[in-house]
DNA sequence: TCAAAAGTGTTGACATTACACCCATGG
DNA sequence: CCATGGGTGTAATGTCAACACTTTTGA
């Protein structure tokens, strides 16, 4: 139906999604270059505009899936970006998402409708970004720090089946610390949250390690 | 400026506020009555649209002010509900907010433009609300207890003097549990986190305990 | 002098940390 | 047979939970 009331009329939602993985032990973020204005030929995190009919889960979807072309992403809201004057073209209120993926899994889509370049960066290597994205990002990283510890999280970043020293990477390059491995080990096995494959993984020049998967519907429990 | 795009035309935003307090060791909501279609005569959490011209935050603290006459109040946004259905006039999204506030210190407005009654009601005791707040409602309740451990949500409970036993009474009616008034006591003084006023409470029959303030500038630490 | 509630100390149980040794694999 | 990295055990330390007694106040 249509909107009467002028002060509410011409407000537009913005979907802002900070995509995360874990590569080569380090924690990454997937930026997008664009290929339009405002902000034409700059990094960017993956957003676009919620339109009228669709849910904000749906509008996000769709809008990583357009840009990247990425599908079943775990994602979750951590804030809401409200400044006047944060998109020069009209009102825009920025929700903002954690999402984290299994960057194995993927295929990036690097050249859409609206931008030409797509890359993981390093999160320590992030450059200066369009619109307030540079302060959405570091939001992001933080949030994500606190909630890492969510079982869906941790299972997000790694493949359906993974070692302890995977798990333990996760947890490493996201904190951005490093645990004593006996201890980890011992700690996780304890918790009643891995399901042991009795299998092994298959790896060249060293001792290969057990492979496990997460119990179904288990409860969020800290490892850390 | 004018909105052309039809695909984000239209879209509303919702504030939809749970005000929380601590009131004889119990966690109550506010809740206000309202007086205008849709969903007349029903109790509501806090709530209304943003205009074009704020912030959400302004809009947020416009909307309570008119609604109970509060002012100053701690928020925190916590969710974002997106359903096309959860207004019947049009589409507005809901942002929710966690809002603690230390009841002693304010004097609720019963009577606005827009609502007839408002009351604080244990958690225990509310009934069925308008719009989707019932959801919400049950969604706050269970952020509160995840986020209580931050120091500016105890604070805003509290008067800015207090004793430790009421810390831990703030504690216990949000988490519906009780500690060990000792090991509580220990745990708290412990962690370097409030500052002795060297003074006492004065009250009837008892002894009286100390008074505290918290620490400037101090980072969230979990007490329990 | 009594009831009510606050302050403090000790102990055992449990969890966390630090650290050493052995094992399986591919080259 | 060696380098790499995974698996497991133990002792020391730190944290938490349970619990008893004393203190202060107003009535």
């Amino acid at each position: 139906m249509e909107c009467t009331n002028p002060l509410y009329k011409n407000q537009g939602i913005h979907t802002v999604n900070a995509i995360f993985t874990i590569e080569d032990a380090k924690l990454k973020v997937l930026l997008i270059k664009r290929s339009n204005e405002p902000f034409k030929d700059m990094w960017a995190l993956v957003s676009g505009a919620i339109y009228n009919n669709e849910t904000f889960e749906d509008g996000t979807s769709r809008e990583i899936y357009e840009k990247t072309g990425l599908q079943n992403i775990k994602t979750k809201k951590f804030e809401v970006y409200s400044n006047l004057d944060r998109s020069p073209d009209m009102r825009m209120l920025g929700i903002a998402n954690i999402c984290v993926i299994n960057c194995e899994k993927v295929n990036i889509i690097k050249q859409t409708r609206n931008t030409y370049d797509a890359n993981w960066f390093d999160i320590i290597d992030v450059p200066t970004l369009a619109f307030d994205h540079s302060k959405i990002f570091i939001d992001a990283v933080n949030y994500l720090k606190e909630q890492i510890y969510k079982n869906d999280m941790v299972r997000a970043l790694l493949p359906n089946e993974f070692t302890i020293p995977m798990l333990q990477c996760v947890y490493e390059a996201v904190l951005n610390t490093t645990y004593d491995r006996r201890n980890f080990s011992k700690k996780v096995l304890g918790l009643d949250l891995l399901k042991d494959l009795k299998k092994q993984e298959e790896l060249a020049g060293k001792k290969p390690a057990k492979l496990y998967a997460f119990k179904a519907n288990i409860n969020d429990k800290k490892i850390i």
